[in-house]
DNA sequence: AGTATTTCGTCATGGCCGTTTACAAATTAG
DNA sequence: CTAATTTGTAAACGGCCATGACGAAATACT
């Protein structure tokens, strides 16, 4: 009860700037004595600061300015990705205050020295971060695989080639409790806290395709993980069901039409070490037949799945993140008339096609959602973080 | 707050039976002395009963059994079927109380004329309500269409032939608030509460196919509904893009493949008025090879279908409902091998395939559902329907 | 300039609600 | 018949928010 309400003022202060306590009050429906004295505790714990009298230019006494710190509890983000490393760390605030970058080439790897790497990058920033005042509370770390649900073990990961690794203890421990997740649910995370400044919790399909084809399904501001954790799996959503054979198996998956591989191949690029989703948008830019057709058809693909999903979960919009961004382009119009022809049923009184919008956080989703997930998790959980007294 | 425990109180005496203050206390994590409290409180409004000194058997003084009232509150649940209306009163405890049942063709009919007969039924319920001292607390129909999110009208429901039908002020007024929801929805919340006897909450794809093939999703507990209010369109998920036209103007809908029409036509039935599924569970336990192979097809379609739904859920389970319960023994094995074989990836640490289970309730499921709803909702909001003092 | 007005933050008071502690009542165990 | 155990209630306590009053600090008006 009282643990709510100091994450109440927290959050609104973490979301909306600089605010007075009788502002906070208002937006959070409580009276401004009650938010004195929660204001006090917070600014005791340290978790807060008043930054001198706010300058108003309406009538009557000018209130003083709250922010949350930025100098205690912090959210350390990692990501694994096929061929980066990349760690950061956000403040109360949201603000990225310090961040590391290495080009690796993680595909097929051994864990073992993929994990020692990013531990050496962790320590180097957790030093930065000593210096400027933050203490770690946590670590996330995106993986581009499956991950278990409320676990730290990768279960699979076919683009790194790892299978039932256990990222517990392999990491830097003073960090605070390590998480792990799937890079495509913390993409989604990032979009609905960063990017998404809608009023009300909103409900959106987050598709990000890197090699594989990852999704995350965000219902009523919730991520919605699954009974395992392995919510998401629009790759092996079948589009085909007789049509090309799968890397699973099965016949017709989304992946087999729409993943990197497939459509780097039906443009006549050959899927090696260095060629990528960029190569595939030069040629489109440059008019390539062959480029132009292979995305396409991908888009196509996308969007007979995604007229599944959103017949399912009749979602607000649809967003594109990572490498599709830039494919947008070419990839939008056939996704959007599949989409639009084949979600007409529901029609009436909806947005006919549901809206389909580029992510606004770009490549760097997975990270910053990692991060701010452990910040989450301390402006939900303020008791554990308040400085003695 | 207050009232929060208040609910926790009538919700656990209502799903564990008769119980003492104290075995309530440590049910829900309040003290004895809180309990008696808050069961004085719902003892004087009327919601609760004491049952005489409970037997024990074991040592220590026994605890007086308490019961929610079986004369307070209502729901009152109203089904319009294609081929026929039902309404139910439910008392707090969840038993039936009361039930009435016409048959009446209401495919392509004038919704006054439905909505009179429906009318006529509720307020014969309603008098029998009155004369076992119920007293409705709200009205819940279950439709088969899609219903606007938090509306009365009924958006459009093919089998109906109804179209932007407004069902406020068109039933009796003294039943309480009126809510009209899809009868998928409904089917699955009957399912929920009353199926399930799980003791987490649940997550699971309800598919409920009568003549459309309507489904519902539930996280964790919750109905999932979707913005507009049209999740569940399980009918229209494409599972062979460039194959049948659908009614809805796409091509490959589930619906063109497993709807009750395709099947009996596939199955060399002509879908006159009377031919209807029972038909073609006669045929199929007779052996007939164009009726099984009907079947046969329609589960293939399904499981392509609920594999879509699979890899972007992750639900612990898929349950079988309406029509398709019947034909389970010949639709399920071709189901599952389509969803067993296309849910591969995320194989490690979950069964496969996702268990597929037929509903426990039966036909029954969407009339329950909508007086469980009411019931419900009286549980979560106790406050509303104490008796003065 | 000086007063009125408005808004901010704090303090004292009171009420709601659950916990703690104590105790009488009702049963079984020995 | 006593001891042990469990139930339900009563009284005191404590946490927490609301209410109402007040001083402080700005603007608006004369």
């Amino acid at each position: 009860m009282r643990q709510r309400n100091l994450s109440r003022v927290l959050h609104t202060l973490a979301a909306e700037g600089p605010l007075s306590r009788a502002a906070v009050a208002s937006r959070i429906g409580l009276t401004r004595a009650a938010v004195s004295t929660l204001v006090d505790e917070l600014l005791r714990g340290g978790l807060l600061v008043e930054q001198g009298p706010g300058r108003s230019g309406a009538v009557g006494r000018p209130g003083t300015a709250l922010l949350p710190t930025d100098r205690g509890p912090c959210g350390v983000g990692a990501e694994i990705g096929v061929d980066h490393l990349a760690v950061c760390v956000m403040d109360l605030r949201g603000t990225v205050r310090a961040r590391l970058t290495a080009r690796t080439r993680n595909r097929d790897s051994d864990p073992g020295q993929v994990l020692d790497r990013l531990a050496g990058l962790l320590e180097r920033l957790a030093a930065e971060a000593d210096g400027m005042g933050l203490l770690p509370a946590g670590l996330a770390v995106a993986v581009p695989g499956l991950v278990a649900r409320d676990a730290t073990t990768v279960v699979r990961a076919p683009n790194l080639g790892w299978r039932g690794v256990d990222l517990a203890g392999r990491l830097p421990q003073d960090l605070g409790p390590l998480t792990v997740d799937n890079e495509a649910s913390l993409g989604a995370l990032a979009e609905l806290w960063a990017g998404g400044l809608s009023p009300v919790p909103d409900s959106f399909v987050h598709v990000s395709a890197e090699i594989g084809i990852g999704a995350a399904v965000v219902v009523e501001g919730q991520l919605l993980r699954g009974v395992h954790g392995f919510a998401g799996e629009l790759g092996h959503v079948p589009v085909r069901p007789d049509g090309r054979r799968c890397t699973c198996g099965a016949r017709g998956c989304l992946e087999a039409y729409a993943g990197e591989e497939a459509v780097l191949r039906a443009a006549g690029l050959d899927p090696g070490p260095g060629v990528r989703v960029d190569a595939l948008t030069v040629r489109c830019e440059s008019g390539d037949r062959a480029a132009l057709q292979a995305v396409r058809q991908a888009g196509s693909a996308l969007g007979i799945a995604l007229a599944g999903a959103v017949n399912l979960l009749d979602p607000s919009r649809v967003v594109l993140g990572g490498a599709l961004a830039g494919l947008a382009p070419w990839l939008l119009p056939p996704l959007s008339r599949e989409l639009a022809r084949r979600t007409a049923v529901a029609a009436e009184g909806r947005p006919t096609p549901v809206p389909v919008t580029v992510s606004r956080i770009g490549p760097d989703g997975p990270l910053l959602g990692a991060a701010s997930s452990v910040v989450r998790t301390a402006l939900d959980t303020p008791g554990t973080f308040l400085n003695g007294r």
